[in-house]
Parts: C-alpha cells; sequence; structure tokens
RNA sequence: GCCUCAGUAGCUCAGUGGUAGAGCAACUGCCUCGUAAGUAGUAGGUCAUGGGUUCGAAUCCCUUCUGAGGCUCCA
C-alpha cells in the first residue's frame, strides 16, 4: 500500500501502480469525468501512469491552467492525426499548446497549400476522431529506435529534435493510428475534446529562423463542452470591438493613408486633442519630479550617430541618410533621441553637486520597421516617445532608477494599467557583435538592475538577448485586447554612451568623472500608449478621475452594458454647455442627431482654468448649478459607481 | 521580407461572367425640437492599381499597392 496525500494534505491509501484517475474515480465520479491531468511530487504527468510510491499529488482541471495545457497539447496532436488522414506526406515540426488554445507547425507536401477555407473539413475530421476516444499511450523509447522511426519516414524535423535529446529520456505517445514525438502530458483519452475551431493559419519558420525553411503553423483551440467554444468566440468578437485601429476610426482619433506612407499616423483632431492632453499630465508630473524639458530637431548628422553607434547598428535597415547639397554631407532621421540630449548635456560643464540632469522631451524618431509588422498604432514608422535620459553619479544610480519605477508605477495606475508584467532584457553573452562596450561596463549595468529590482522587491522575469544595443533594460508589458503583448514603459541603463561621448562631470576631489546614463520613458510612445488606453478602457471606464485631474475618456454605448448605463446615465444631464464648450462652432443649436455623433467627451479639467466650468442642469431635479468639469466628471462617476456594481 | 486571407459609395456590407445595389451618413425641402435614428427628395462608385483571358470582367488569371492574422525583426 502507498500513501497519496491530496492538496487538503488528507491521506488515503491505495495499492502500488494505482493510476491518477482510479483516485480521481475513488473520490467522486464527478471529478473523475472532468480531470484531465495529474501533478506527482511536484512534477505535472499523465492521469494514466500508474504511481508507485508515496506521494503529493494535485488533480487538474479544465479550469487549471496545468488542465488547458494537457488539453490543448492533447487537441494539438488530435489536430496532427486530423491532418495526417487528409494531407498523405505531410511531416510535423512542433506542436505545442500555448496561452490561448494549441498550434502546429507543419511541413505540407509540395504543391499543397492550407487556407482557412479547409478548416471546417479538418475540424470534422477532428471531431470523428475525438468521438473514437483514443487512448493516449505513452512509450519509452530508445534514441535508436526513435531515430530509425523517423528517418524511415525521412522526417528531419523529428529527426533533428531527437538528435538533440538524451537517450533514455525520449517517449513517443499514440492514439488511433498517429504516433509523435512527445514529453507530455496528455489527456486518457481523444474524447474529452468536444469542441474544437481552428483559428488562423500562418507561416512560421522553423526553429524560429528566417534563414530556415518556412512551415505552415495552424492554430485553433478546443474545449471540453461545446458551450464554452462559443462563449470563447463570442469573447474574442466583443474584444475585437474595442480594437483600437476600429475605434480610432469610429472615434476620428487618427488615420494612415498610402499616400503619405504606411505606418505614418495622421492625428486628427479629436486625437490630437486627447494626445496634447496626455502630453501635459505628464510633463506636469514630470517637473514635479524635478525633469527639465527639451526639444531637439528631427534630424541629425550622420556622424552623431556613428559615435552613437546606431549608424552601424540601423543604417541598414533604416531610413536612408539625407544627402545635402554638400559633397559628403549625410543626414539621418533620428531612429532615437540619445544622441541630442547627449550632446545637450555636453553644452557645459557640470559639478557633481549639479547632478542628477533629468531631460525629458516629447521626441518623434523615425524608424524603418519590416513592412509586415506595422500594426495599427502599436507598431508604426513615426512615434513621438516620452524620452528623457537621466545623467547622474554612481552614487545615485539606484535611487534615481527607482524613483522612475514609482513613477512608471503612478502613471499605470493613473490609467489603469493593472495588468502588466515586467522583463528584465539582459545581453546574449554569447553574441558580442549585436551590442556596444565593454563587458565590464555591461556587467556593471546588468548588476545594478538586477539588484535595484531585487531592492524595490519586484517579479520580474528575466530575459537574456533582449537588452538594447547599449546597455540592459527593465521593460513594463501591457496586453492589447487580443492578448498580443506590447513594451510600453522601459528603464535602461548605460555606461556605454557616456564613454563613447566623453561625458564628464566635477567630482568633489576636483577631479572628472563619467556620469551613467538613464534612458528611459513611461508610455513607451504617445501612439502604443494611446492604443492601448483605448482598448483598456473602452466600454470600461468612460470616465476617469485621477487626483487632480479629471479625464472624461471615450464614450461609446456600443460595447457593453456598462458604457450603455453611462451613456444612458448622461442623457440624464443637461451637458449642452460642455459640448457646446468643445465644439468650434460656439453659438449654434446642437441638432439632436449631432449630439449623439459625439463620441467622446474628452476634458483634462484642470483647476486654474476657470473657463472650464459647465452648467449642468439634470432633468427633473432643476438646475444644478454651474461646476467645474472636473467636478462634473467626479459626479457622474460616482453615480455611475453607486448604480452599477461594477466588479 | 515570408506564409494565408482580403480590398465594391464617407461608413457597414450585398452582388461569382451579361445595364453597379442596400442601410446609415451627406445635401435640399417639409415637420418637429432640447437629447439615441420624423419625413420626402437629391447627389455620391474608373468595383484599390496596372495588365491579361473573353463577344462581354466587380466576378477568372498575373503585377503592384494597401489592410488582417501570424513568423522573422523590434532602437
Amino acid at each position: 500500500m502507498i500513501n497519496i496525500i491530496l492538496p487538503d494534505k488528507s491521506v488515503r491509501k491505495y495499492d502500488a501502480g494505482i493510476t491518477g484517475l482510479d483516485i480521481a474515480k475513488d473520490i467522486s465520479p464527478r471529478l473523475a469525468k472532468e480531470v484531465l491531468s495529474i501533478t506527482v511530487n511536484g512534477e505535472l504527468t499523465d492521469l494514466t501512469r500508474p504511481i508507485e510510491k508515496d506521494a503529493d499529488i494535485m488533480l487538474h482541471k479544465f479550469s487549471d491552467p496545468q488542465g488547458k495545457h494537457a488539453f490543448w497539447h492533447s487537441s494539438s496532436h488530435l489536430m496532427a492525426e486530423a491532418l495526417a488522414t487528409l494531407y498523405p506526406g505531410i511531416k510535423f515540426a512542433i506542436g505545442p499548446a500555448i496561452e490561448n488554445g494549441f498550434y502546429y507547425d507543419v511541413d505540407l507536401p509540395e504543391g499543397t497549400v492550407i487556407s482557412e477555407n479547409d478548416f471546417p473539413k479538418i475540424e470534422k475530421t477532428m471531431i470523428e476522431l475525438a468521438r473514437q476516444k483514443n487512448p493516449f499511450i505513452r512509450k519509452e523509447i530508445s534514441k535508436k529506435e526513435a531515430l530509425e522511426y523517423y528517418e524511415k519516414q525521412q522526417d528531419q524535423y523529428k529527426t533533428e529534435l531527437i538528435n538533440e535529446l538524451e537517450d533514455g529520456n525520449i517517449t513517443f505517445y499514440t492514439q488511433g493510428n498517429f504516433t509523435d514525438l512527445c514529453r507530455g502530458t496528455h489527456l486518457p483519452h481523444t474524447g474529452f475534446i468536444k469542441a474544437v475551431k481552428l483559428l488562423n493559419v500562418a507561416g512560421a519558420y522553423w526553429r524560429g529562423d528566417e534563414k530556415n525553411k518556412q512551415l505552415t503553423r495552424i492554430y485553433g483551440i478546443s474545449f471540453p463542452k461545446q458551450k464554452m467554444l462559443t462563449e470563447y468566440l463570442e469573447m474574442l468578437e466583443q474584444a475585437k470591438l474595442r480594437d483600437h485601429r476600429k475605434l480610432g476610426k469610429e472615434l476620428e482619433l487618427f488615420t494612415f493613408s498610402p499616400k503619405v506612407g504606411m505606418g505614418l499616423p495622421l492625428w486628427l483632431p479629436k486625437g490630437a486633442d486627447l494626445r496634447l492632453r496626455l502630453e501635459d499630465f505628464l510633463t506636469k508630473e514630470l517637473r514635479k519630479r524635478g525633469y527639465v524639458m527639451v526639444m531637439s530637431p528631427h534630424i541629425g548628422n550622420v556622424d552623431l550617430y556613428k559615435t552613437s553607434g546606431h549608424y552601424y547598428k540601423y543604417a541598414e535597415d533604416s531610413f536612408r541618410p539625407i544627402n545635402t547639397p554638400q559633397e559628403g554631407e549625410e543626414f539621418m532621421l533620428k531612429p532615437m533621441n540619445c544622441p541630442h540630449h547627449v550632446e545637450m548635456y555636453k553644452f557645459k560643464q557640470y559639478s557633481y553637486k549639479d547632478l542628477p540632469i533629468r531631460m525629458a522631451e516629447f521626441g518623434t524618431v523615425y524608424r524603418y520597421e519590416q513592412h509586415g509588422e506595422l500594426h495599427g498604432l502599436t507598431r508604426v514608422r513615426s512615434f513621438t516617445q516620452d524620452d528623457a535620459h537621466v545623467f547622474c553619479r554612481p552614487d545615485q544610480l539606484k535611487d534615481e532608477f527607482k524613483a522612475i519605477i514609482d513613477l512608471v508605477f503612478y502613471v499605470f495606475k493613473v490609467f489603469n494599467f493593472n495588468d502588466f508584467s515586467t522583463q528584465i532584457s539582459l545581453r546574449d553573452p554569447d553574441n558580442h557583435e549585436k551590442y556596444i562596450g565593454t563587458n565590464e561596463n555591461w556587467d556593471k549595468a546588468e548588476k545594478a538592475i538586477l539588484e535595484t529590482v531585487e531592492e524595490k522587491g519586484l517579479e520580474a522575469t528575466v530575459e537574456t538577448g533582449e537588452a538594447a544595443f547599449y546597455g540592459p533594460k527593465l521593460d513594463f508589458i501591457v496586453k492589447d485586447v487580443l492578448g498580443r503583448a506590447w513594451q510600453l514603459g522601459t528603464i535602461q541603463i548605460d555606461y556605454n554612451l557616456p564613454e563613447r561621448f566623453e561625458l564628464e562631470y566635477k567630482g568633489s576631489d576636483n577631479e572628472l568623472h563619467q556620469p551613467i546614463m538613464i534612458h528611459r520613458a513611461i508610455f513607451g510612445s504617445m501612439e502604443r500608449f494611446i492604443a492601448l488606453m483605448i482598448e483598456h478602457t473602452a466600454g470600461k471606464f468612460p470616465l476617469w478621475i485621477t487626483p487632480d485631474q479629471a479625464v472624461i475618456l471615450p464614450i461609446s454605448d456600443k460595447f457593453n452594458d456598462y458604457a450603455k448605463k453611462v451613456s444612458d446615465l448622461l442623457k440624464n444631464y443637461d451637458i449642452r454647455s460642455l459640448i457646446d464648450d468643445r465644439n468650434e462652432k460656439i453659438g449654434r443649436k446642437i441638432r439632436d442627431n449631432e449630439l449623439k455623433r459625439i463620441p467622446f467627451l474628452l476634458v483634462v479639467g484642470e483647476k486654474e482654468v476657470s473657463s472650464n466650468t459647465v452648467s449642468v442642469r439634470k432633468q427633473g431635479q432643476g438646475d444644478q448649478g454651474s461646476m467645474s468639469i472636473e467636478a462634473f466628471a467626479k459626479m457622474v462617476n460616482n453615480e455611475v459607481e453607486n448604480e452599477i456594481k461594477y466588479n
């Protein structure tokens, strides 16, 4: 007999060799129907594997991440089986579970393509195979045998994968007529998969390398109940309604014109208004925190970028240098603001008492992003960074770094970005060519980031090879409405540019010292931030109150009940004077159908601006008198909060 | 740059080889009038672009441009 310890610490005794599935059956028949995978002594594994010794176990249902993982991984195998049936000669590369669903990379026989039109028949085959309730059978296999199996099929992908695996550590999983190299975890059988939807097809390079062959990647998602799939698809549709590209058009915030050039956003009046107010908000905050605002031109002599290293790093794939009538003279559209700020630092000599110098600019930069990478406002070719560079002494570095983290937290809180992740990006130690500067400098910079993050108690993932070419960084990442991750805020420590530009300050010892540079952005770029802000707030927080600023953001009743209710509530108020205020044709009577079309009322109320007063009258309650826009926004917001229990 | 798909009126879309359509928006009347679609009429398209097949192309084929979802890239 062995002891099985459940998460609640209760102990059950079973014969050795019992499986997770049997334990589940023993606990309750309903659990047995829902359970998908099991963790045995900390190791995620199949429910059908025998447990031979005493163990702590945890059973996973679809509601658990581990359950979903097994479910979608098995779905991936099921799709592979269906594809193998429908497309003889197909070869399989890798097919993992992902955050929402699964994919499989396949190499199709010459001349075959899979498009979305083929999805229904693949889905149908998958469901037919699933209904057979074929068990997933695990088999340990020697490296030699495994290689023979795939070499016979002339499958270079699996062969390559197996060659990298250790002998004795290789397993195959078989369901029905399909066998795949796989380390698991899988469902007991395919019958759990009741609903399948293939989502899209895409090209993907083998092993993610552009030089390799491009495979066909098919994305899908599956569920244990048809209803869950329907709900998921409904959720996706809802999400698409909040897409910033759609809203940007509807709300007349921004547009693109092929004639101007793709990836070059045109800010329409309302969008420009929104952006200016955001810039204003941040500028005030920066001044409070000891920053000075500067401005720099949009171009610079190539020599500037040669010194900074940008020229060698980016000239080839970037906008081409601009020639002048002068022979041999070249300018570049600035891809970054740093070198300009560095030259401003060099304008005069600084004492150690002057530091830190915190230089901020809403600096527009130009980068020739790859054609296929352009994406709404989140990836563009001309964008404005809320950029700043802090020049400080070594003893000030950590405090400055922490102050910036605090600023990021403050701003994210103000705009309700509560769900963000933090990532430390270090250099790739095997690829020195990607970076400038000495190992010594890099070690210092990376150490400073790691220590500061530790001291701050921040939880951050660490990624190697993701650093900027001049220094490591701490990034703040927010997801868009469809779950794509975008970097907004970034803080980067740089010992290299100060060295290259020979920056210095006079220390208390009367010697010259080199300052350390911190590059940082809070919004990241105005474009990307506004894009995510639109998606995060649409239909969710139509009115926003910050401690000292009132912001009314996009209002549209098309997205969900919450916005609809707010919209209804606003109808109880006479806000004509507010709208007249926002309308250039002041004094003209606003027509009914015009009012309903005003898609957003954007106001950043500032106490010192007295003209931002509205006279408000609530229907049925008579005149409420004049009040500031801020007060009005607060009042409406309170009412909304009271009326709707929003969680 | 690569893979799959798409582009018809300002917007949302119908139209699969035989005379370019609808709703909304716009404009002009009329009726109403403070708050989510009053009413009649008018105007609006080289069917993204260039080429080809055909008696005939929005429709089939190719080029280019742009967009969508991925991959690669991302300062």
